[in-house]
DNA sequence: TGCACCTTGTG
DNA sequence: ACAAGGTGC
């Protein structure tokens, strides 16, 4: 039984089927919950103002809920991980904690950080660690030689197989504590406030996605309900609601994955059991969960590397002026151009999309990646450095179970097939309003819009050529 | 080991 | 139909 614990929370900004808290809660006579607002280090890891802003409005209603159980939740300002860990070691000393809960990051600098922390805290107390961002945590899933798997499809056999053996199961809400933790003193600490105007960081209005935890799980529930049934069928067409867009919330941990396979199976049936719709939406659970998984095991991802080192110098075009066209939704490509304009607008794209832009990016307009990784960094509420590396990686190519290289999205089939009408298209580009469907989808749309910044065909044949060549020179 | 598999494109 | 690749059983 500890006496004074605290919890410290990151990405699991949540009570419920929050094991840190859960057990804090349990094994504590008192219990103070921190964040630690790290703005320098948010900035250097691109984070975008938006997911920030989403961030600040869930720790108000986290404030609340928790000081429903008897908790108060302080929130302090950092400028670098350094300076997080200082501030943890400090709140431990001053405020005479005895039990430290964390909830691990699987980042390179994240898990950095987390090893400074035990260095500096050494002894002086236990920290308890919870892996709860997967449903199934890295390292528990290996291929039939003992290796982390490269390819999803075996993977999410071998994910949906452990999960049948070993079961898993979410965790309530915690008991409310006897009494409150009364002599926190927080006068020495950088405390921050929860307003807008007072955050450490760019704002960028949020309020478009929940804040508070019963909106969120309402939105679960009514997509599992509702829509799940319809995934599979819907999911690919960016006019059609088909999608659950609750990423923002995993993103953030204001929903943990556990949470949503919860309420999947609670309506549609065992994982393995599932029919078409249900099911497709749990392997979309299931790629993050692999993305995440990849990352661990093969950490140079997250230092700008390619996963397959073949594919690391690859002489990109990277034409400045053909990049800000395509951050700004102006490339010509009507698709391209409305998928771009309502990530800028909205900070959030529909799946298909991601993958025709990042495939335009890199393959029609020859731009490295990477530069396309971090401008969606920058706007995405949803930003998730695992899934967002590799969906990247696959559109490039460089990445684990990533389309072949000469595998290049058309983007004119793509406008056809997944938006036949022209119906997303119009609504983020008005002006091609009343233009015929047969040329809405081409290039310029016939005409009718902007002049594209490449031909598509003449630069599919240059991608194929600098590929070969980069890859040729590595053979050699 | 050979073969299926892969968020697809071109001829 | 076939394909400039790579993985996993």
């Amino acid at each position: 039984m500890y006496q004074r614990s605290c919890v410290w929370l990151r990405r699991d900004l949540r009570v419920l089927d929050n094991p840190a808290l859960f057990d804090a809660c349990q094994t504590s006579e008192a219990v103070v919950a921190v964040y630690v607002i790290p703005a320098a280090q948010w900035q250097e890891h691109h984070k975008s103002a938006i997911q920030a802003d989403l961030i600040r409005r869930t720790l108000q209603h986290l404030q609340q809920e928790l000081a429903q159980l008897n908790i108060e939740l302080v929130v302090l300002q950092a400028d670098s991980f350094d300076d997080q860990v200082a501030l943890l070691s400090q709140c431990v000393n001053t405020w005479q904690i005895d039990g430290l809960f964390v909830s691990r990051e699987y980042e390179v600098d994240e898990v950095a950080r987390d090893k400074r922390l035990v260095q500096t805290l050494n002894d002086d107390i236990a920290i308890q660690w919870y892996d709860e961002r997967c449903v199934i945590k890295p390292n528990a899933i290996v291929n039939g030689s003992g290796q982390p798997y490269k390819v999803f499809t075996p993977f999410s056999k071998a994910w949906l197989k452990q999960l049948q053996e070993s079961g898993w199961q979410c965790l309530a809400k915690p008991q409310m504590l006897s009494g409150l933790m009364s002599d926190v003193d927080s006068s020495c600490l950088p405390l921050c406030s929860l307003k807008a105007d007072d955050w450490p960081y760019p704002i960028d209005d949020s309020s478009a996605y929940a804040a508070d935890g019963k909106t969120v799980l309402a939105q679960l529930r009514a997509f599992s309900a509702e829509r799940a049934e319809r995934y599979q069928a819907d999911r690919d067409f960016p006019a059609i609601d088909g999608t659950s867009i609750l990423s923002p919330y995993l993103a953030i941990g204001s929903l943990s994955a556990k949470q949503c396979l919860a309420r999947l199976c609670h309506d549609h049936g065992a994982p393995w059991e599932l029919a078409d719709g249900a099911r497709t939406w749990l392997t979309e659970l299931i790629w993050r969960e692999f993305y995440q998984h990849v990352m661990v095991a093969w950490p140079h991802v997250c230092k700008d590397k390619a996963f397959k080192p073949d594919y690391e110098d690859i002489p990109w075009a990277n034409d400045e002026q053909l990049f800000q066209a395509w951050c700004r939704g102006e490339t010509g490509y009507p698709l391209v151009d409305a998928a771009m304009r309502q990530l800028n607008e909205t900070g959030w794209m529909h799946n298909r999309l991601r993958m025709i832009v990042a495939s335009f990016l890199c393959k029609d307009l020859l731009i490295d990646w990477r530069w396309g990784e971090r401008y969606f960094m920058t706007k995405l509420v949803d930003g998730d450095f695992a899934a967002n590396n590799g969906g990247w990686q696959w559109a490039a190519s460089t990445g684990t179970d990533a389309a072949p290289y000469f595998r290049i999205f058309n983007p004119e089939t793509q406008s056809k097939r997944f938006d036949g009408q022209g119906r997303f298209i119009q609504q983020y580009l008005p002006q091609l309003q009343g233009v015929d469907t047969k040329l809405i989808h081409q290039a310029s749309a016939g005409g009718h819009y902007l002049p594209a910044v490449v031909d598509h065909k003449e630069r599919r044949q240059m991608c194929l050529a600098l590929y070969q060549q980069s890859l040729n020179k590595e053979a050699g």
